[in-house]
DNA sequence: CCGTATCCAATAAGATACTG
DNA sequence: CAGTATCTTATTGGATACGG
């Protein structure tokens, strides 16, 4: 027999479910509280810190992102684990299955973005703008374009590099890069989706080739307001 | 200057939102709350009313289900309608945008299931045991074997066709079916996915095709505990 | 710097009764 | 059947203080 579903009987149980044997349920449970995904987002290109990531989820506080590392650890989505010496400090990472959540992070902002209500001029993290190059990413008007392109956030750095129809972002520094733009999320999503000229962006190395990069992301469709 | 952060200040925005331009931060703002994402998936296969929502959708209160319809609505994600004469009822149906939903829906179900936590035994709703069908259909399993299998949920009826390597799934009547299976989702779904012989089902038709069909769906592999 | 603990205010969700 | 209205409970967020 099942519990009554009285508030009582409910607080006996781990938390709010869903009583639903359905896939999607599962994953409502596994990640859908409130900034669940968004932190499992930051941790997509590599580990982070978690000063790093309340500062790059703007309005999460303190102890609700430690509430989301403890239950995303429990459910096996992410580890925290310690960098090795000299740096020494703790980082959480996703696990093997929480990468594995990328592409329907990608997916959904791709779907969502074509709603009419979304609105570009808020904030972006590091993070957010090098996935949205994975999820934009024209591989036809690429072709085989592949410069290794590199972009600075403050003193974080991330390569991107398109090959075989995808583009590789990863977290890492800028050696080798052909360009090297260092800028914000903000002016860099500008340029790539927006009006702004390249000119915005401060860039060192190949111009020409940051001039081309620039055009291989293109945003969705808008839904027709009729639906 | 951006409004402070204060709870007055808050109440005055529409509601909690994530100050992130990120697509997945607001596909969080259009189907993040509690139950929107299942109730998205009950519209999947066609429209729905609001009482066969509220039976499918188990635990969830009819001032939530109200309030996410309208939510819903006002996102342009679903649509009220009526049904033509002579039902003239009225119904929930999604938008084309709405539709382009369903994949994202299957992936993410199809990623959770994969936790060894998921707990198959809980109910499950006529269109989550359709839509898992899609989801976990093996083509290379089935060549060209392409049964017109017809489902009957009480008095709810669906057809699932295999065609060029995906299942075509609608609800719909059982003409020209090659076999009919009178079932309950959870029953299904422990011959679909389970150790169930296909005896635990009530077959009319063809049950020798019914055999190999109920072999074309197979679950992901569970993830390793060591994550 | 990296959190944990505590407290309060504001929302969201749930149970239940009720109406057209 | 298709919701509202009302009341209670749970969760969230924000502030702040505190410990390793």
């Amino acid at each position: 027999m099942r519990l009554e579903n009285t508030p009582k009987a409910r607080r006996i149980e781990a938390k709010r479910g869903y009583d639903d044997a359905c896939g999607l349920a599962h994953a409502l449970e596994l990640v859908g509280e409130r900034w669940a995904l968004l932190v499992m987002r930051e941790l997509m290109l590599g580990p982070r810190r978690f000063s790093g990531l309340k500062a790059d989820l703007p309005g999460i506080s303190a102890n609700v992102l430690a509430q989301r590392l403890v239950e995303l650890e429990e459910r096996g989505l992410i580890r925290r684990t310690r960098l090795p010496p000299p740096a020494s400090v703790q980082v959480y990472e996703a696990t093997d299955w929480g990468l594995d959540a990328a592409p329907l992070i990608r997916a959904l902002g791709k779907w969502a973005v074509r709603s009419t209500r979304h609105d570009p001029g808020q904030q972006v993290s590091p993070v957010s703008i090098m996935m949205s190059m994975q999820t934009m990413f024209d591989a036809l008007a690429a072709g085989d374009f592949g410069p290794r392109a590199g972009f600075l956030f403050g003193d974080v750095g991330y390569v991107a590099e398109p090959r075989e129809g995808e583009i590789h972002v990863e977290r890492s520094g800028l050696e080798g890069c052909d360009f090297v733009v260092a800028t914000t999320p903000e002016e860099l999503g500008a340029v790539l989706y927006g009006d702004a000229p390249l000119e915005t962006l401060a860039i060192s190395g190949d111009t020409e080739l940051a001039r081309r990069f620039v055009t291989l992301f293109t945003l969705p469709p808008k839904v027709e307001p009729a639906g």
